[in-house]
DNA sequence: ACGTATTATCTCGCTGAGCGATATTATCGC
DNA sequence: GCGATAATATCGCTCAGCGAGATAATACGT
């Protein structure tokens, strides 16, 4: 393992890449945390706001168990978790009409225009360049990022 | 701000390579609570040990007050996350021989070891498309991810 | 030199997110 | 109907991180 230490160089282009995404990761982490403080919320409540805003989009409706394993909390957690975002009229729970064990999550508009208000720049600024580059380009930025999307989410050796 | 909901369509080919980045993101965020969980600390933990890490690659003398800045954390808070990485053996306190009043922090062996079984496979997955590209193609990645770093960290309009 | 302001870190008490265990309520198979 | 199962909620607890203030070393004006 120590082994490992003196594989690659510091001045490797191929790191700094790698430095480069993992400092977009970093950021991204920090603008979610900033981003929820600005707007009385944790960390966790965005990114329940996230996941329930991309199910909606997805057309698979959302329940409490979905939402807390799409979180990786417990029953207990995610109960809080809802709480909060009913609590701050995001969301609303509404009793399943043909499982009245379950409970959906209606995402509100307001929550709606919350996360168009927080992607909706950081999506214009991104993709901003990609008009200029041609086939090949777009194509090489496609599959760097899903090369690392799957290195992350494959087991590590 | 409601206008905004209607600027893009779900299949536009940009904003699937804007949810791409970001869902690499969100893998590398639980990837860290993983790894973390795996080696008994949290997502917090790991962070600061990837700080004094790359302060340490940078040439800086990592501080405890430095370290805080770094995490957002406040002195308490960072008092709290030297304690647990000093008792996981993993960093060690060094009182400064010229400002007696600063703790510098001293990444231990073991730690760097950890760092490199954390990031090494996921590096080495990564960037192994990279040699596939040419100049243009390389550049494209590069330009994309760095006006993606631009977006994060530019305040938001 | 000397008191005062400043800087760096730590201690204390507290709030609240999330966990494990358990309760409550609804559905399904028999 | 009735136990078994499933979905969510409640209770009590632990511990990360915060605010306020303590401690200790340094800088600086006079």
């Amino acid at each position: 393992m120590t082994a490992a230490r003196s594989r690659r160089k510091h001045d490797d282009p191929d790191l700094e890449i790698f430095h480069l995404l993992r400092a977009v990761a970093v950021e991204y982490g920090l603008r979610q945390a900033a981003f929820a403080a600005e707007h009385g919320m944790h960390v966790t409540d965005v990114r329940a706001l996230i996941r329930l805003l991309d199910a909606e989009r997805a057309g698979i409706d959302a329940t409490a168990g979905f939402l807390g394993a799409g979180l990786g909390l417990n029953s207990a957690g995610t109960t809080a978790v809802i709480d909060r975002l009913e609590r701050l009229g995001l969301v609303s729970r509404v009793r399943d009409v043909h499982d009245r064990r379950r409970v959906l999550l209606k995402v509100e508009d307001h929550a709606k225009d919350l996360g168009w208000s927080y992607f909706g720049p950081l999506i214009d600024k991104t993709v901003s360049v990609l008009p200029g580059f041609d086939e090949r380009e777009t194509a090489a930025v496609r599959l760097f990022l899903q090369t690392a999307l799957d290195a992350l989410t494959s087991q590590p050796t």
